[in-house]
RNA sequence: CGGAGCGUGGCGCAGCCUGGCUAGCGCGCUUGCCUUGGGAGCAAGAGGUCGCCGGUUCGAAUCCGGCCGCUCCGACCA
């Protein structure tokens, strides 16, 4: 049907980025590994951060910003942090350029490389080990929106990108009750923003030792399973323990008036989130949006012959947005968008959320595919036969479904009802495509088939282990996604055969 | 960094093996007409140092050498 989008089934790599170029959401960068997010893109990541900030506002934390350089000599105080992430640092080296023999070269060697960071706790630390004198000084809370930067080897838009954009939270406690707690609090922050906005079933749980963060005491994750059953990590809560603090000397006078070294913890959700959308909702035809996402929430395409009938029914679109989105916007819109071909009229001022009368001089079909690609949930279609009965057409975009209401339905009420219709219904078939590809494993060749066929999520008592990981890594590309929460009773190992009284997910990983 | 492939208008490609006139085609773009309930049609246009450097030759997109870049597959990873 998308005559500019490869099907799933052909070549899933293939269809992931034609719908980010149909779309418009991202395009690469002349620098290799980098992209250039483009207002499409960005909106989606602005509803991100605006959805996700208030829950880090609601949870007591503010937002500071620390800044992109960090002396070399910061990594390497802790060592596991050091070795997770030498190998990925760009670094600076040289303040300046000069014309040489072959146009510019550097100059002014810096007397200590910095690197741009590819993570900023021990920035956190060194400024936290100022700031924290007292027990009164704690909790320290707080969050950063940031760019960071990690110099990979392979890339994908959205996916991995050498430069992303995230969040990143540190605070640091006075007991290790606390940070753990905290840990999880925001871990539950990530679940719930998960499902209730993106729409995006995760499972929550814990790293194995293999897979956590470099420097952490603990990892905790929120686990997603794409289209193609590949799991993607969603959101990771670290508790870093007394690791940093040591490292960094955040020492706090306590309640005992004894010197304590602090408990520290971090945790992020990047711009991968948009691929996790993409690759969760999305279909053939292009991108599909959950309704409290997308930027533009409607459409309205009128359908005309001629300019008699162009002026009936532009008129009724009008009076359809005037009863959804209500005058004044449509007032302020039409004064704003004079004369252009789009008119963007807010229904939500707050969620940044619009409703777009198109206006352009094309054919209604390809204004049609025009909206469908680029994700957004609701299409009203109106012609003079709709005019005549005073009614519209509503077509859902993450089902197809097309419904007649008359006009007198419209309101805005009405079209919030429709947004959490949606909404539900999205995760909830997220929710199912997740357990109808949630397999058992009972022994070691059942896994290392069930993950060659690529069935999603493998479920198994598993021992953790290094040893056995890597093997199992080795043979079938397939890695511990997450140990989840919820347990009961034990079993044995499908490896090792050993007693164990947890079950892991297995899967082969973005 | 190892293996494979590819660099020709914005995008996708043909031409290269076997050198030769003005470098083609599809999509897209611009203007006009005509159309408009699932990607219409017609007409006229704009747009290219054939990745870069050098060599062979009367003559290079085409042959030779070097370099650069990109994509895919592995090792590493939010």
């Amino acid at each position: 049907m998308a005559r500019n989008i490869t099907p799933r089934a052909k070549d899933y790599p293939e269809w992931y980025l034609d719908v980010i170029k149909a779309a418009e959401l991202a395009d690469y960068s002349p620098v290799r590994g980098c992209m250039v997010i483009r207002p499409n893109g960005y909106a989606l990541w602005e509803a991100i951060q605006r959805d996700l900030d208030f829950r880090f506002k609601e949870t007591g934390h503010v937002n500071a910003y620390f800044p992109v350089l960090i002396p070399v000599s910061f990594l390497q105080k802790e060592a596991d942090h050091v070795e997770g992430f030498a190998m990925e640092c760009a670094v600076v080296t040289h303040g300046g350029l000069q014309k040489g023999d072959s146009g510019l070269e550097p100059t002014g060697a810096l007397p200590e490389p910095l690197i741009i960071r590819p993570t900023s706790e021990t920035l956190f630390g060194h400024m936290y080990a100022q700031w924290i004198q007292s027990y009164r000084d704690l909790p320290m809370l707080l969050n950063q929106w940031a760019n960071v930067m990690r110099w990979e080897m392979r890339t994908r838009l959205f996916l991995r990108t050498a430069e992303f954009l995230w969040q990143e939270g540190h605070t640091a406690h006075e007991t290790a009750q606390e940070a753990e707690e905290e840990t999880l609090r925001m871990l539950d922050v990530y679940s719930d923003f998960a499902h209730e906005f993106l729409a995006i079933p995760v499972i929550k749980g814990r790293k194995t030792e293999s897979e956590k963060f470099p420097g952490a005491v603990t990892t905790y994750c929120v686990e997603a399973l794409m289209q193609d059953n590949k799991a993607l990590q969603a959101g990771t809560s670290h508790n870093l323990g007394q690791n940093f603090s040591k490292a960094f000397e955040m020492k706090y006078l306590g309640r005992d008036n004894q010197l304590s070294y602090c408990w520290t913890t971090s945790w992020g959700m990047s711009t991968r989130l948009i691929g996790a959308l993409i690759m969760t909702h999305s279909d053939d035809e292009g991108l599909i949006l959950p309704p409290r996402v997308a930027p533009t929430l409607g459409a309205v395409v009128p359908i005309y012959k001629n300019d008699e009938e162009k002026e009936k029914v532009v008129a009724f679109c009008r009076q359809l947005i005037a009863r959804v989105c209500g005058q004044e916007r449509l007032d302020a819109a039409l004064k704003r968008d004079h004369g252009r071909e789009l008119v963007s009229v807010f229904c939500d001022e707050r969620a940044q959320q619009k409703v777009v009368l198109d206006l352009r001089d094309m054919r209604a079909v390809e204004k049609h595919f025009h909206w469908e690609q680029r994700g957004v949930p609701f299409r009203f279609e109106i012609g003079p036969r709709d005019v005549d009965k005073s009614s519209f057409v509503l077509k859902t975009r993450f089902d197809g479904a097309k419904n007649f209401f008359d006009l007198s339905q419209a309101t805005a009420a009405w079209l919030q009802g429709e947004v959490t219709r949606v909404q539900q219904a999205m995760l909830d078939r997220a929710l199912a495509h997740r357990e109808q590809n949630t397999v058992d494993a009972s022994s070691y060749d059942e896994l290392k088939a069930a993950l060659q066929e690529r069935k999603g999520f493998v479920r198994c008592w598993f021992k953790e282990s290094r040893e056995v990981e890597a093997r199992i890594k080795e043979e079938t590309r397939g890695t511990v996604r997450v140990i989840p929460f919820a347990q009961s009773g034990s079993g044995k190992c499908v490896v090792t055969g050993e007693e164990t009284s947890e079950q892991v997910l297995f899967s082969v990983a973005y």
